[in-house]
DNA sequence: TAGTGGTCTAGACCACTCC
DNA sequence: GAGTGGTCTAGACCACTAG
């Protein structure tokens, strides 16, 4: 009886190993794999066993394979399949209208009650230090969405190196910290005062208000509230039984 | 150069094949379906290729394969494991609250021009009769959900036999259509007089959205407008790069 | 205990694509 | 043209479970 969940047949194991190197980083994006015949050598494994894994891997988009070129570790997805809560940038660039981003503020420190509420931390980071931003997404100059954002420094402290009014956190975040994990909670609000007044709302306006709670093995990165003027925004979710392998 | 699209590869014909069969109905849910071998021989594949074709279906859901007892054709999905936009019944069940089904409206017309624009559907279907429902779903006999929907007559005629006093709609139909398709369209909006009345809300409240068009072989088989307090409901949504297969 | 799916192998041929 | 992944096969053993 081990505590750790047994692994039994090869292409499980051998999946579950590919799959943490890549998680972990210890094989980056861009990397080179080994072809079919040599990975199933070093593994012990057949061809066909070796295909069974690297194919599985592909479909669930953690590498691209090609014919004669090989197979290599995939780039981070910049957004899921199934539903549409992009990267804001991309976002507003697909509907052809300009971006920008305002950085309101950018303070390390702990969390206020009410804020760790809004983000829903864990308890036990309630007095814990974190990066706590707020900003304005804009689209032709006119506010698209305001963001609030926690970002567990332990985790990724290189972001305070980065100069985060011109960059935005979310698409730093996506890039440095491929395949993460996401949660989303979706709400409808009625917009309040202050954020009404930044969203240039009349007050009581409905606003979506996406959490987006993102984590890697184990440990959280960021947890972000997104709130979108009501009539301005709208998710889009396709769910069908035959996903596209 | 065929006009259909040409499915080259056996499993891939194959795949396409079965999951037609099930889709269509021909192959019931419940339906025991020959074992592996049989099925090969059948088709006049080899074993592991049928394997291939089987386990993909499993995996899309549309079948159930036990050692020793066999296969067989799935039953309905009552959701999609990606995102809980469930049957409302369950939904509150799951609660551990009382369910009620108010209907107030059943008929068979044509849309007017409002509730055609609310419902999305196609222009072709501007004038042509469907059947027009809406209802309150109640938790603890307070409004829970306010149900608008439009249902395709020449699909499922079987709905006009249906009392749907006591028959909640959307049960009836996942039961009745397995293996539909569906998208959501998600929105946060204020509501409005009549809606906010219905819902026992203040005017001007946040109320979350969802459309939902569900079709199936290229057919629209029902569309539905949902509206739910902001506060008293969330979506949640889990993305991972880890599809649990 | 017998029947079913789950897995694995060694070898083969083909299709695509980069050089 | 050569190298890579995509697919397929025939046969084998194993694991689970219904009867």
């Amino acid at each position: 009886m081990s505590e750790t969940k047994p692994v039994e047949t090869h292409h499980a194991r051998i999946t579950e190993d590919m799959r943490q190197r890549i998680l972990s980083g210890q094989w980056e994006p861009g990397r080179q794999l080994p072809k079919e015949t040599d990975l199933a050598e070093s593994y012990g494994v057949s061809r066909m066993t070796m295909n069974k894994v690297l194919a599985q891997l592909s479909r669930e988009g953690f590498m691209v394979r090609r014919r004669r070129s090989g197979t290599v570790v995939a780039q981070p997805r910049v957004q899921s399949a199934v539903m549409a809560i992009n990267d804001i940038a991309q976002e507003v660039a697909a509907l052809g209208q300009s971006y920008e981003w305002h950085l309101f503020k950018a303070q390390q420190r702990p969390l206020s009650e009410s804020e760790h509420r809004l983000l829903d931390l864990g308890g036990e980071w309630r007095d814990k230090d974190v990066l706590f931003l707020t900003g304005m997404h804009a689209a032709r100059g006119e506010p698209f969405c305001y963001e609030m954002r926690a970002v567990n420094i332990a985790v990724v402290p290189e972001i305070l190196t980065v100069d985060l009014k011109t960059t935005v956190p979310g698409q730093w975040l996506l890039k440095s910290m491929p395949f993460s994990r996401a949660s989303h909670r979706i709400r409808a609000v009625n917009c309040l005062g202050r954020e009404a007044k930044l969203l240039e709302l009349p007050v009581g306006a409905a606003c979506l208000e996406v959490l987006r709670k993102t984590s890697i093995e184990q440990n959280w990165v960021t947890h972000v509230r997104l709130l979108y003027p009501g009539e301005a925004h709208q998710l889009v979710a396709e769910f069908t039984p035959q996903p596209k392998l």
